[in-house]
DNA sequence: CGGATGGTTGAGCTGGATCAACAAACGTGG
DNA sequence: CCACGTTTGTTGATCCAGCTCAACCATCCG
């Protein structure tokens, strides 16, 4: 059942192992959700295909996407051992995703101390994640976000096999905004500016990366102290 | 030798089983690091007294820094299992800390459960945290994040038995700027206005919050969207 | 084909940055 | 203990990156 449910970063035969625990798959429509914060915890969940945003919303309305989530994901790791969510989970595009029940993955990374070790890892690796998330929207500015974010995104295809030169984004500009912490409008600005410099291609959802290296140099150039 | 190292949120007996692993501590003097980005990893750290910053440094000599440790925080968590530093750990104060080695640590908890479970619930908590960090800064203008902070910083402080409305600021201006992704000139001005407006008392690093709910209500009337 | 949703672009505004001057606290050495 | 430089904080004046408001266009879908 589980089969072809590989979480990206555990190794192939404790992937196996994982695959066991699997017992049910969900599907999900464009723009359903997961869960939503406060839902009771019970599972996480490994991309099998599409794609998944996390968001959190403030009481007034507004909202921060922290994640887009591939193939090979694994969400809700914010939440594990807690009684409810912390966050909630939509698609972005049709999508499934296997459930792994939290408290099996639990008991079974006790007698395999390679998953545990690699369960670990997986946890270890989101919190640096999001420290480079922090430093991201904290420290830089809005066109050298945006230039991260196509690089990143790109890095992370390009691991799965996909081209890292020309993609289909997923996501609306505003939840790209949403995610890098700016309004829709500078998102289309910096992408149309990033065009006529000549570093992409863009038209609606498709991307072509043109410049990888000019691109980066986005990033280094920034401030451009002497 | 490890005694009085209990990290907040392990339970008193698992905490005492960790004590046995302390074999050291490492004392700091204001501004030492405890470690730097690319050190190898070999332990966790638990905070004995003083507080810690963790930050990152761009090439370019911008800083962000992702989070304050107080006593019973466990830094160095971003690192796990991974070769190397992901982070850079300084101190703010003169402080202590007890060594927590990494190996030792993860095998005690596959042979108690209840020592695993809190693990990795810690580690959940601090995804979950950072997510709530990247709304802020995200999300948050200037005003709202830095009431986020004090009220954040009263909570902890309160946690630990301190008093949470009267506090020393442990860190700069310029640390706190940094941490909320803006300029000491802004946190000074911030607090200045605070100040006006009878929600703090601030002179120096000696803090009092004069009028809880107004703070909060910084937060909420923020955006004052009918 | 028409309405809705999503993206682009312009014009003008503004929150927070930058630049700058000064003031207060903190060593440090005499 | 005081004088003195250094570091840290405050406040003012000005600037600008990114936001807001608005008009328009493209695409998708029933």
């Amino acid at each position: 059942m589980g089969q072809f449910c590989l979480p990206l970063g555990i190794s192939p035969e404790d992937a196996k192992r994982i695959d066991i625990l699997v017992k049910e798959r969900i599907r999900l429509e464009k723009g359903q959700a997961l869960f939503n914060i406060g839902d009771p915890f019970s599972a996480v969940y490994s991309v099998r295909f599409g794609s998944l945003k996390t968001l959190f919303v403030l009481p007034d309305g507004r909202q921060q996407i922290t994640g887009f989530h591939l193939p090979g994901d694994l969400v809700g790791l914010d939440s594990v051992v807690n009684q409810s969510h912390m966050s909630s989970v939509r698609a972005l595009e049709d999508t499934e995703v296997c459930v792994i029940p939290a408290m099996e993955l639990i008991t079974l990374s006790r007698e395999l101390p390679s998953l545990h070790i690699q369960f670990t890892r997986l946890l270890s690796q989101e919190i640096s994640n999001d420290h480079r998330k922090l430093l991201m929207i904290g420290s830089l500015r809005a066109e050298e976000r945006l230039a991260t974010f196509l690089l990143d995104l790109s890095e992370r295809l390009s691991i799965r096999g996909y081209s890292s030169t020309e993609f289909v984004l997923r996501m609306s500009r505003e939840e790209i905004g949403s995610y890098l912490g700016m309004k829709l409008e500078t998102v289309s600005r910096l992408f149309s500016r990033f065009a006529r410099a000549g570093l992409i291609r863009i038209q609606q959802k498709q991307v072509k990366i043109i410049d990888m290296d000019g691109l980066r140099q986005v990033l280094n150039g920034g401030s451009e102290r002497e």
